[in-house]
DNA sequence: TTGAAAGCGCTAACAA
DNA sequence: TTGTTAGCGCTTTCAA
């Protein structure tokens, strides 16, 4: 077959070699090519033979732009996070990417930066795309963003939360259930001057706003908040343990909003002499991998992210294919890891 | 206008509001309607009001796949990740991700788990993407990837590593230089007991080796090298200081293939009631944010990934737009942060 | 400044 | 099993 030189180039696209090359190297039309690319059982063994032939000879990749478009179907997911860089989120990301890149599909990453206009500018970019699915970091609380997903009509599932008002689907956990249950565990530990450490979101503070009406109620009086706004690192964690210290000298437990800021409160605790657990009691949140290791090992809220990152993965592709998520909202549930800093 | 509803529903696409029916119901033609919306100074005012009303009226929200595939330019980068919770490789990351986004870019994230079979996978995927540029982490080792990702066509570039021969833009550092410069470092401190922790890949190899090296040129003798293979966790590096104080009993120093390994290190020597640095000198590798703020807190090697990830989105922006990129062959190097481990 | 025509590279629908 | 036709929703090209 010497008709290989045939292939000419049009003025427009990109140039690549198309399924229309392939077809004509193989002497079959172009669809039959598809066919053998795509669902090779539909085609017959010689036909296989030879467009499977052309496709080697010419290095021919499917364009999946025009697939997606012809099909609409573009076998890519969108997925919004505040940051890759906390920590506790990378682990549910790297399974949600790895379980979808497995079926078949490819992840599209937007960052919020927890800003409002950028989480706005990322919807229109991530719908443009017609992806699939879309993946969200949290509850879409915007009223505007709600109705555009809604509006877009692709599969959306909303996780590390709870509420009663999906917009589609859900997979969470009760951020007012752990603020309750931390404080009930450091009582029952018998620590009576409880603090909190938390970043600025919305959700570390329902965690604490729970976590003092748990205390409230047990006639402990107030707790320390210090919110650390942003600033997710040690030396903030460091920072907030000193300015605890100012306010309640005998502080004696401290739940932190994130494992880091628990290592900077360790850390400053550690610096003042401070013994851990014994003078004081540190809860961290996220269980990141190395707090388990730490000397004195973290005792932390363990979410499992990669089971949140695995089942919204499989939610997606099934919708995605058309099927119907019968269950489609979970409640995750964490657990209190114990360990040696309580 | 009540034509509103003269929108006819077609057997195929995905019924959602396209181009025409923004175009109708502004009474003008597709491509005028194109033109508002992408480059509004092309038109005039009144019919540019016309447009973004219905626009407005209508939620449409432009398809960039259908676009993308018209004029060849899909505005989507891919990255290939070795993995995302490798926390070195995160602020790069996400400083990419954020500096695409503002030039108008959207990332499609791959990661290699460190596996060649995925490796090829995913850059068929990426490839039949169309994507406008290809970032890579390290370089492409593989001639057949090397191959396929220089018949694409498709702007690449590689990262984090150096070679001469490039596929095609670079922004990278020295790995044999890091390894003897830290070993210069620490037999400068006196240090003359010298055992290094490495992680199983290619890069940590060559710090491995050039470590030695220098070492052996001062007649210090072998040096105890751990492998810790693909395991990047604290646990492992409290293992690995067991493992060197095995074999000898007097080192004074470690270098370690990552800031984890090194807080691992550190942790074992602490609860081995060995004084950091007294007793013992511990490096790291990637200056994670947390490492300043430690007790002691971590010297390391310092590696800009928020700079290779800016400078790399520059760079495929730019040729991604039809700009030639003059000196895309960028040593970014590296420094030693000396903290109080040493 | 506006528009008509002709694709981009592929697949759904229908027919043979 | 294979092929023909007609798009998917947009933009390039060329013309008015």
């Amino acid at each position: 077959m010497n008709d290989k030189d045939k292939i000419k180039k049009s003025r427009r696209g990109s140039g690549a070699i198309t399924l229309r090359d392939v077809a004509k190297l193989a002497g079959v039309a172009p669809i039959t090519a598809s066919r053998a690319v795509n669902s090779p059982g539909q085609v017959s063994a010689e036909v296989l033979r030879r467009v499977q032939d052309a496709v080697q000879r010419t290095g021919y990749v499917p364009n999946r732009v025009a697939g997606g478009l012809a099909s609409s179907r573009s076998r890519l997911i969108a997925a919004v996070v505040p940051s890759i860089v906390v920590s506790v989120f990378v682990e549910m990301i790297e399974t949600l990417n790895n379980t979808l890149f497995d079926a078949g599909y490819q992840l599209m990453l937007g960052q919020t930066g927890y800003s409002a206009v950028r989480e706005e500018a990322l919807l229109e970019a991530i719908i443009g795309r017609r992806p699939d699915g879309i993946f969200l970091t949290g509850i879409m609380l915007s009223a505007r963003g709600r109705t555009r997903l809604l509006a877009s009509g692709i599969p959306v599932i909303e996780t590390w939360d709870l509420t009663p008002t999906p917009i589609d689907m859900l997979i969470g956990f009760s951020h007012a259930d752990i603020g309750r249950t931390v404080a009930d565990f450091l009582m029952s530990k018998g620590r009576r001057r409880l603090a909190l450490v938390r970043s600025g979101d919305e959700r570390a503070n329902r965690r604490a706003i729970a976590f003092s009406e748990a205390v409230a109620q047990r006639g402990l009086g107030e707790v320390c908040i210090v919110n650390v706004g942003d600033a997710r690192s040690l030396k903030s964690g460091r920072e907030a343990l000193r300015r605890i210290l100012a306010q309640v000298p005998d502080v004696d437990a401290v739940f932190c909003s994130s494992d880091l800021l628990a290592m900077g409160v360790m850390t400053e605790a550690q610096a003042q002499n401070m013994p851990v657990p014994q003078r004081l009691a540190i809860v961290g949140f996220g269980d990141v991998p190395y707090v388990a290791d730490m000397v004195p090992a973290l005792t932390t809220v363990h979410i499992n992210g990669r089971e949140i990152g695995e089942q919204a993965a499989r939610f997606l592709v099934d919708r995605a294919e058309g099927r119907t998520v019968d269950r489609p909202i979970i409640d995750i549930g964490f657990s209190i890891i114990e360990r040696d800093s309580t």
